[in-house]
DNA sequence: CTGCCTGCAAACGATTTGCACCAGC
DNA sequence: GCTGGTGCAAATCGTTTGCAGGCAG
């Protein structure tokens, strides 16, 4: 929790009791949590914070290089407080964002972007696919097609 | 546009002219458009069409697999026209994402997941950094801080 | 003709904003 | 004590839903 106080001191930012926290709230969580999930998590210790709170300190947090907003697909904005790197795994059904530990894929040679004028300073892999709770049930299309029309019985594409 | 036709009658779905122009005001750019940027090019040929249309069509060409709705550090959701395998160049300061061909890395080996019970079916790889627009102002952290007490010259960190 | 798709408007969920008060330095 | 962070509530933005009529097959 000392990198906190050291990056508050460097941005001469006040270290509030709401930002050790919710730091410390998604620190404790490796499910790459929306700023609800941490809001829910962080009134177990502080009752009275609000929404908008969470929202702008997690915002905070990854300007100083504490938290990373992640990519992901779905509609609320995601947060890792991991910021050294990794790779995900994306479910394509649930939208679940996993972390994955590839060492291998960790060294990739960083590609010239010069003509893009592009600054690469990092990369992650996004491993799509579907997650186990999700794999065993039925493709996406099929499970919104099943949807639509489920009497129907479609034809194809079973593979 | 033959791929809307198959795709559409392999499915048993209609192949109505709000499908067809979406689909074509989607591949017609490559720059991960939102819903909303979607809706107002489709305009300038079916002033017509309504805003929920096109988040259903949308929706619709992701199941045909026709589109893939990309991961994204932003808040509205983002359509990708191109189904193959390529990676992406994100900037962590506008959140643009720009296609980036790096055909050394279409063949990195899946990783096994089995021990996570993920089936992994395509990857690609987000290159984090700073696009031209960005990279001449000012790092993230700096840009915020800025805003936030626009006449304190900040210290450091320039590296 | 029949059913799904579309358009409308309202509901909904996530996030931001303006302002008064309180806490950190 | 001063500054700016916080809490509240309302505004805003993106997205979804329910229903009536239109169009593709």
């Amino acid at each position: 929790m000392t990198a906190l106080e050291v990056a508050c001191r460097n941005s001469d930012l006040p270290l509030t009791i709401q930002r050790r926290v919710i730091l410390q709230a998604l620190a404790d969580r490796d499910d790459h949590p929306t700023a609800d999930q941490i809001l829910r998590q962080v009134r177990k210790r502080l009752p009275e914070v609000s929404r908008t709170t969470v929202y702008r300190v997690l915002d905070t947090l990854v300007d100083l290089g504490l938290a990373v907003k992640i990519c992901s697909p779905g509609k609320g904005a995601r947060f890792d407080p991991r910021t050294d790197r990794h790779h995900h795994l994306v479910c394509l059904q649930c939208e679940k964002v996993m972390d994955f530990e590839a060492p291998k894929l960790n060294g990739l040679p960083l590609p010239d972007t010069r003509t893009r004028a592009f600054d690469i300073l990092d990369y992650s892999i996004h491993f799509r696919g579907l997650c186990a709770d999700c794999k065993g049930q039925s493709r996406n299309a099929q499970a919104r097609r099943a949807r639509r029309s489920p009497t129907k019985k479609s034809t194809g594409r079973a593979g």
